[in-house]
Order: structure tokens, then sequence, then C-alpha cells
DNA sequence: TTCGAGTTGAATGT
DNA sequence: ACATTCAACTCGAA
């Protein structure tokens, strides 16, 4: 008996998986002599270092159950297998007899060398490899090489190219097995038919009472639902602008499908046809705003981070200005647990930790707020932080919106700063999302609770909360941060732009470095339009 | 080399 | 609800 392989690591679903239908097909060209066994590897070694926090892993484990039940309607299961991926696949190639291996094509760097491990083994084995890109929209291997070999910086130059890319249309789940066809048990099989089961969450180390409310259960399923849910809100579909919608809601304002692309519970092409249907000959919002432009984002940041080296780093990453964060260990930790004294800031980074997703627009407030608007901390620290909460976390979009944020990357109108105070009011006057995420504000009056230290000491005690007390004093006073910050982002910006003049013209023009330091100090109203150049 | 555009700023006007 | 001002960034098209 020979053995196909289909590797599930993303891409966690049986419609539009070309890898997994190109496995099946393979079997039902030879159902008699071949069978097909879908893994998951689960690696009890990696997972203390990964940043995966309590509910990402149920998200997980919810995803593989239910990736286990839809294989089973095409007359197969899922094989979760415990060890190291390189490891168990080369035990697993020759006590398998495996014959060809197929999966879905990562760009992470993780994923990239231990893919080049396997697919070393595999050659060795004399295993067929089989790579299919279905994560994203775009090929952007195609967009990279329009743009002559470089990454698209900005998203109207990504959505040019890809204009120009065909999209490979959605392909529906894979015919079915026949059923009852022959099968064999392996040696571990044999001694245990448990032990290829998909995990329980406490094998995942994760009791139940670490977890949050069960607001986004994880599957393909439950993705498909939510996606149908949301397309039959024609309206809501061709209206949606992502700036107009809120980020303090208390239920969201956005689809909250992130999580399910992210584990490509939902594939993004069909996702991205669907909405193109819905909106089809009407009147409807158009990218970068548009929900269609939502995914395209996500293709934008999956591009640019296929091909830039040190993405998720600042040092060493061509595409990231270099900017001289400082450390502050108290401010971090403050800012982490929603103890910063800034109740939005603060409701923001419960609701995180608590359920897992928060609005995008609620991650620009605390981002901006831990890197150039207030506590002047490294994008890469909250990116961590990011990394353990979110259900959604990705790694390139992850990287790359905190660079945006911070203005490392991408954004550079660095003096446009969020306030911790005034941004949320607009969509939350009575600040009805601060009081659900840091009750003991619940009494504060509408007019003051962004700002509760605004409240006299008798009023404060009226209200059942005295700030320094019940409730942090502010880490920093905003209106003076902002503008220190401002400074210091000024300075780095500066020196950004003298190291790439150094780098691509060797020759300095001291003069002008002086013209420059000048204009830069001193507050000049209208400098004189034309410059004298000196040659 | 110049210049317009850039998903999502805040404060202060009308 | 929309316009203006604030002070001023980089990318990429022309």
């Amino acid at each position: 008996m020979k053995t196909v392989v289909h590797w599930f690591r993303k891409g966690l679903r049986i419609h539009d998986n070309p890898a997994l239908r190109h496995a099946v097909d393979l079997v039902l060209e030879n159902p008699n002599e071949t069978v097909l066994r879908p893994i998951f590897i689960l690696d009890p070694g990696i997972r203390e270092t990964l940043l995966v926090g309590p509910n990402r892993w149920r998200f997980l484990q919810e995803s593989l159950a239910e990736l286990d039940e839809n294989l089973k309607i095409i007359n197969s299961r899922l094989y979760v297998v415990r060890g190291n991926a390189v490891d168990v696949l080369a035990r697993l190639f020759k006590e398998w007899n495996v014959t060809t291996i197929t999966w879905e094509y990562d760009i992470e760097p993780f994923s990239v060398k231990r893919d080049g491990h396997v697919e070393k083994i595999a050659h060795d084995f004399g295993v067929n490899v089989v790579i299919e890109k279905s994560h994203t929209i775009y090929d952007h291997e195609e967009i990279i090489k329009k743009n002559r070999g470089k990454p698209t910086l900005t998203y109207n130059s990504f959505l040019s190219i890809a204009a120009t890319c065909e999209i490979s249309p959605p392909l529906d789940p894979p015919n079915k097995l026949p059923k009852g066809i022959s099968t064999f048990m392996d040696k571990d099989e044999k001694r245990d038919s448990h032990c290829y089961d998909v995990p329980s969450l406490s094998e995942l180390g994760v009791s139940p009472t670490d977890c949050g409310p069960h607001k986004f259960p994880g599957g393909e399923t439950e993705a498909l639902l939510r996606m149908e849910a949301h397309l039959e809100r024609t309206n809501y579909i061709c209206t949606f602008e992502k700036p107009n919608t809120s980020p303090n809601s208390l239920e969201p304002s956005t689809t909250v499908l992130s999580p399910y692309l992210k584990f490509g519970c939902l594939s993004s092409r069909l996702f991205f046809k669907r909405l193109n249907e819905v909106t089809a000959g009407k009147k409807h919002s158009q990218p970068p705003v548009s929900l269609a432009g939502q995914l395209i984002w996500r293709d934008f940041y999956y591009c640019v981070a296929s091909c830039t080296p040190n993405f998720d780093k600042m040092k060493g990453n061509p595409v990231c200005i270099q900017i001289p964060w400082g450390t502050n260990e108290q401010h971090l930790e403050a800012w982490r647990n929603g103890q910063t004294g800034y109740p939005f800031i603060d409701a923001i980074m419960r609701q995180l930790k608590q359920e897992g997703w928060i609005h995008h627009l609620a991650r620009h407030a605390v981002a901006c707020f831990l890197t150039r608007g207030d506590l002047w901390i490294s994008w890469e620290e909250g990116k961590k932080v990011f990394e353990e909460y979110l259900l959604d976390a990705d790694w390139a979009l992850n990287a790359g919106n905190w660079m945006w944020l911070s203005a490392s990357a991408f954004y550079y109108q660095y003096y446009r700063v969020y306030s911790p105070i005034s941004f949320g009011k607009k969509t939350d006057k009575e600040g009805k999302y601060i009081k659900k995420y840091v009750p003991e504000l619940k009494n504060y009056p509408a007019g003051i609770i962004f700002e509760p230290w605004k409240a006299s000491k008798a009023e404060q005690k009226k209200y059942g909360c005295v700030i320094g007390e019940d409730y942090p004093e502010r880490l920093v006073i905003h209106d003076d941060a902002k503008d220190i910050n401002m400074e210091k982002m000024k300075k780095a910006y500066a020196k950004n732009r003298e190291t790439k003049a150094g780098t691509s013209k060797p020759v300095k023009e001291e003069n002008d470095d002086e013209d420059t330091k000048r204009k830069s100090t001193t507050k000049i109203k209208s400098p004189p339009k034309k410059v004298v150049k000196k040659k």
C-alpha cells in the first residue's frame, strides 16, 4: 500500500485547497493501491517558544477538530502527528511508504527554512513534492517580478500591478474518496488507535478557565457561515468604508473574519470572489477602504514580507526607518495589561487580552500610544504582545502594521498622532466601551470618563474610583509626550535621510547639511520656494 | 527634479 | 456634517 500525504499547516480547510485536491486526485487515480493521509504536525518542543495565548490555542484546537469533521465528509480524516516536522516526516516517508506529499506554500521565514529541509528529505526518500499557492489572492512572485524585482511599498502601486495579474478561481472541496477502501494501520495505530486524534485543549496546555468569552469559535464551517451571513447584508457590503467603522462599538463593526483568514479556515480568494459577486452592478465602495480592499491590504503585506529580509525587526530591515526607541519595562507591562491610566487605551488592551480581537482602529490607537505617540517603546515589543493575544496574529500583517503605526515604514506622516482621549470620543461619547472593559470607572459620567483625572478628589470618591488608588495615574502626560516624541521622530527621519544619501551618493555636501539642520530647529513660516543649487 | 497623493489626526472653525 | 489650519513625511509617477 502506498500513501499520499497532504500536510496541513495554514490552510485549515477543504474548500479552495489545491494541494489537498491534488493529493485526493492522485489517490482517486489508483484507489486500490493508494491511501490518503492528511496530516497536521504538532510539535510539543516548539510550543514553549511560540507566542500563542490560550484564546488562539483554543481557536486552533477547534479549527483542527472541524477540519477532521470536514475530511470525514470526503471519507478521510485528519491525522495529527506529534513531533518535530522534519523528524516526523523523515520517519513517516518510510513507514507509510509515501509516494507524494503536498502542501500549501507559505512565505514565513520559519516555514521557508523548514519546508526547504523537508523538500530535501523528500528528495532523498524519492517522494514527490507538490506545492500550491492558495493562501493569498495574488501570486506575489509575479507582482515582484513585474515591479522590477522589488516589493511595492505603497498600496496604489501594488493595486495597479495586481490589476494586471490573473486570479486563480477558488476550487470546490475535493471529490469524495470511495467509502470503505482498504486502509492500513501503522505500528503506532496498532498500539493506540487514538494516537493521531485531534488534541484536546489540555494537551495544548490550556485550561478552559484561561480562555476568555467564546465569541469567535474556530473552524472552516464557522468561517463559511460567518462569511455568508455578512454577504447577505448587501448594503453593509456595498457601503463599507473601513475608516468609518467604529473601533469601540460593543459589537464588532467589522466582519471579524481575520482569524479565519489567518489560519486559512476561509480562503481569501473565495471571500474576494463572493464580495465581487455581491457588489457587481451596484454602486459600491472601492479599495483601499472597501471590504475587498481589506483583503488586498493583506496581500500587500504578504507580498512585501515575502521578499524583505528581517521584516519582523527594525535592524537589518531595508524598508524600516531606524528609530532610537527607548526601553521601559514598567510602562510596557502597564500597556500590556491595560493599566496606562488612559481609559480608552486600557479598555482596548483589556478587550484584546480577554477576547483575542480588537478593531483595526483600536489597534492603531494603542500601537501609536506605545510607540511614537506616548511611550516611545519599540514597535517590536508591541508586535510580540499582539502576537500572543490576537486570534488573527499573522506574521506578515502584524509586523507590517506595527511598522505602519510607528511610522517606520509605509506610513510617514509621523506628525499625525492619535489622541488617547479624543479619538475614542468620536464614536462613543458615553464611554460605554470603557465602562464594559474598565468597570472600575463605570460610574464616571460621559463628559469625563475619557480623562478621569480631571474629576476632583471629591467627585472621584463619589464615583467610587479614586485615581492613583483604584485606577492608575497616567503613565505620561499625552500633550507633553507627543511633542517630545515628535521631535525625536523628526531627528530620526533626518538621520535616516542622511544615511540613505550617504549610501547612494558617497559625496556629502556639508553646506547643505548645515542648512537642513538650521531649518529643522528654527521655525521659518514660509521658506523661500526657490533654493539656489550649489554644484 | 518636481509634485501630488497618501485607508483611518486634532483642534477649531462654519 | 464638512472645511481649514496645523507643520511637514516619503514614494512613485510624470
